[in-house]
DNA sequence: CCCCTTGCCGAAACCGATTTCGGTCAAAAC
DNA sequence: GTTTTGACCGAAATCGGTTTCGGCAAGGGG
């Protein structure tokens, strides 16, 4: 006996849903039955289940997950909340982690909620919208900050989360990083080990927890290579290409300028290629640069940009399978995995043609000749 | 009388949620009388509506999405299916559009639930894995297709759905587009006023709805110019920095190569500056180029790139509104806008200077003499 | 042979809303 | 003064699931 459900028009007719009531009529059992064997309750017998799993099929029943979630608790969603303002909102950076995200969730049968936020209160506002109406299970959040708002409402509301990098108080947090301090670390040796005595760094945002342990990695680096710190060479909060541009111009500035330079972000080293052009300078043997990030833009610049890549994608999928496994009630401290960059070598790195203080003849003479050009030129170009 | 609720402890005990029966409770009244004084029911008396609404919100009282969809069919959330290997799924692109429905989203009381899908199939299948649990009301499609599956899928379901362009049979669709058209007919007309006569044309995808258009508003351009079109001006299918290097090192080796450039895509645009390197042509004077899109990469090109800006995320806003209305119930012929794209001159455009087949000479000469080192380069670079 | 498990399933409550239906009461109509 | 009307609200059904509880029958132990 088929009923036609004539009310159900929301929106112009969709064909009438199987639901869990079609499913137990014909076969002749209660919608209890149907319901516990599809969630492979015990007390179901075996054929019982087999014959319930085979009908719900052939039927094409898939439970309405918000009839669920009204029960159960769960929307089997997970939410994202991206802040635009932050410089990595754009790049590869967000489809490929949404891929991630997308593909291990659609996999597990989960969807995922997006809200985009501008600024860090508006970002606050908007997780909590999302958990006002219950519309999702738990949060990714992505590139945490040093001191984050957002860990702390989560944690107070209890709510399950998982972090794209760590935090200050990261107990009872699940977390998934890039070891990006052994990124630096290696690029401070390898640039060493190819005769670089003045190393470089052009740190990110000083509010982000990546630039702490990048830091660390740089002067890790520096005392595995016998090098000395010197405060002068380190700049920071170099976000995209203007920044890095103007880091590197005040670091050639030094009385002993570096011959190399590490980027804690690929968008800033951009802009050395800029201030390498100003003065004069070809990238690689005269002044080699090594970014982290691996954004495909750094192909395109000549030579091509010697970088760190992440798989943001595997992020966005190990992150995923984190919180659902969260929010199905695994310990947090047992949810904590990092993955390595890896070095991608396309030639902006080179053994230094000159030393530092050759570096800083060079430099001073070519200010001299073309000075007046040089300005005429920046101006035009801001 | 307050009840604790013991047993609602999904993963990990949330506060209490205040339900309908809360509100109804401390008010005296009942449930359906709460319910229909917040929904304007016109059977509620006006004293008793605000009674309500005070006491709603003071008590915090946010009704519960999924327990309103199981009833009403609808559950307040717009879908949208990223094609991840569509060449503008990264790029701003992404980070704006969302941003511009969120925006709306988050203001009607809306949440977006997003999918990646990695080719057509794919997305067909995540637009029904959402359907099939009706976790969306409705979808945006962006970058439709000059004959879009995803259209007819919709259409047959009868499900609501907005396009970020336009299809072929758009009959009862609802879109927003870009007039790109327009935008290629100016910079042509914009080249031709400033002197170029032999103008190319680098379209997009061919399966995209755009590049039909854009190649109308070329010829349309050339027409009202008072220019010959010419088949070999033309080529297509160029979306990334590669694409539109092989272009127009192609179109450059015509007897009669082109002075002046206009790309329907902005990346593939980006190529041209590394084939006028290749041929030390001076971009501006000696080749002048128009993109579209407005990437912001185009202005770290040297000289930055001229090329028509599209808002995105004004496009999102516009699409979310048009999608609310439409599950809202309005007729999609009227949910029908345009925009156009803005043009910015940014100095890749100038008046030619010498003429196509003066260029012809010194692209030859310069062939002859560096032909063997640009061997060398071009297949260092690839 | 009887009792007590154990396996398995049905009945019904429940989740948090919306919506239909009907009833009460005062005001208006006759 | 009765009847009709309409405004207003309560009771209960409903949406599509989940979960608790209890009952029946078969099987095992004493």
């Amino acid at each position: 006996m088929v009923s036609f459900d004539v009310h159900r028009q929301p929106a112009g007719g969709r064909r009438p849903r199987v639901t869990i009531a079609d499913v137990s009529a014909t076969l002749g059992l209660n919608k209890s039955t149907v319901s516990r064997a599809l969630n492979d309750y015990p007390d179901i017998a075996p054929a019982t289940r087999a014959r319930v799993r085979n009908a719900a099929a052939k039927m094409g029943y898939r439970p309405l997950s918000h009839a669920q979630a009204i029960r159960t608790g769960r929307a089997r969603a997970l939410g994202l909340v991206i802040q635009i303002d932050d410089h990595d909102a754009h790049r590869p950076f967000l489809a490929d982690f949404l891929a991630g995200i997308s593909f291990v969730a659609s996999g597990e049968g989960w969807t995922i909620t997006v809200a985009t936020a501008d600024g860090g209160p508006a970002t606050l506002a908007a997780i909590r919208q999302l958990l006002d109406e219950h519309k999702v299970d738990g949060f990714i959040l992505p590139r945490t900050l040093v001191d984050d708002p957002r860990v702390a409402l989560l944690r107070e509301e209890n709510v399950p989360f998982v972090m794209f990098g760590r935090t200050r108080n990261s107990a009872g947090c699940a977390w998934y990083d890039i070891r990006s301090e052994d990124a630096m670390t290696e690029a401070v040796e390898r640039l060493a080990s190819l005769g670089h005595r003045r190393i470089g760094f052009v740190n990110g945002g000083a509010r982000y927890q990546y630039s702490q342990v990048r830091l660390v990695g740089y002067l890790r680096g520096l005392t595995r290579a016998g090098l000395d710190p010197d405060p002068q060479l380190v700049r920071s909060d170099a976000l995209v290409p203007d920044d890095g541009d103007s880091a590197v111009e005040s670091l050639l500035d030094l009385p002993r300028p570096p011959t190399a330079i590490v980027f804690a972000v690929d968008a800033a080293a951009l802009g050395l290629y800029r201030s390498a052009r100003r003065h004069g300078l070809r990238v690689g043997p005269q002044l080699s640069v090594i970014g982290y990030d691996g954004i495909p833009d750094g192909n395109h610049a000549d030579p091509p940009l010697s970088t760190y890549a992440v798989d943001t994608r595997g992020a966005g999928e190990c992150l995923a399978r984190m919180l659902i496994e969260r929010v199905r009630g695994a310990d947090p401290e047992t949810l904590r995995e990092t993955a390595s960059a890896t070095f991608i070598d396309r030639g902006s790195v080179a053994p230094p043609e000159r030393d530092s203080e050759d570096l800083a003849r060079l430099l001073a003479s070519g200010r001299s000749i073309t000075s007046s050009r040089q300005r005429f030129n920046r101006g035009e170009t801001a």
